[in-house]
DNA sequence: CAGCGGATGTGCT
DNA sequence: GCACATCCGCTGG
């Protein structure tokens, strides 16, 4: 048939997941480094999606008063305190989903929120894909996740395992993009919490969801 | 561009 | 029982 067999792994062009490793660490390092990282998203019967994340949020463990982990673990948000490399989804405002990538050693609570991502555009095979050019399709975690299909059904997937349908890779070649950091959007309700620099983007970028400067 | 409604899971009372 | 939420798209000025 058509599709070309790709290796065991699945990987992007060889590009295995990123190993679990990656994930236990400081959620604020993780964080930063997710910038530039590839999302390889594999639905059955459908074309791979990829895309390099172009903003991103950290939200720490029971002391953050922004983070779902606030309250300790719950029902909701007992998978930040787990295994890293595992994903979190909330369902917010009753019709959005949000993608998080849980962080640090297993009992530590700490996910990453994908705020936004750039289209790449080609397939595995390498060929263009309809709209590579949509700057505002993946711009806004709500979006980006009902873009990428991802909904409170895939919670807890391990993103180590190409199986999975979901995870991150290195890109081959990329540059070293410019990050910059600022407050989180949409935490005001956090107290001091809200004005740390926990968001990290890149600055200038047409697919970043909330403020691309830090003048403005 | 500021303002606001939408729709429902979650966690506290 | 109920106020609120890591948001988005539409409306009116």
């Amino acid at each position: 048939m058509s599709a070309a067999p790709r290796g065991a792994a699945g990987g992007v062009a060889g590009a295995p997941p990123l190993p679990r490793s990656f994930y236990a660490r400081p959620t604020e390092r993780v964080a930063r480094e997710l910038i530039g990282k590839l999302l390889v998203r594999r639905r059955p019967g459908r074309v791979v999606q990829i895309a390099r994340i172009v903003e991103v949020e950290a939200y720490l463990g029971q002391r953050d008063l922004a983070s779902h982990a606030r309250r300790g673990p719950t029902p909701r948000s007992q998978i930040m305190f787990g295994a890293p490399g595992h994903l979190y989804v909330y369902l917010i405002y009753g019709m959005y989903h949000c993608m998080n990538l849980v962080t640090e050693r297993e009992g530590v609570a700490g996910a990453v929120l994908i705020r936004a991502a750039e289209p790449v555009g080609v397939d595995l095979d390498g060929r263009a894909l309809a709209q590579p050019g949509d700057h505002r399709l993946l711009r806004g975690p709500g979006k980006l996740c009902r873009e990428l299909g991802i909904t409170l059904a895939d919670k807890g997937l391990d993103l180590t395992r190409a199986e999975s349908g979901l995870y991150l890779a290195i890109e081959a070649g990329a540059r070293r993009a410019a990050v910059a950091r600022s407050v989180r959007i949409g935490v005001d309700y956090a107290g001091d919490w809200a004005q740390r620099p926990l968001r990290f983007f890149v600055p200038g970028h047409p697919c970043v969801s909330g403020p691309r400067t830090l003048a403005g």
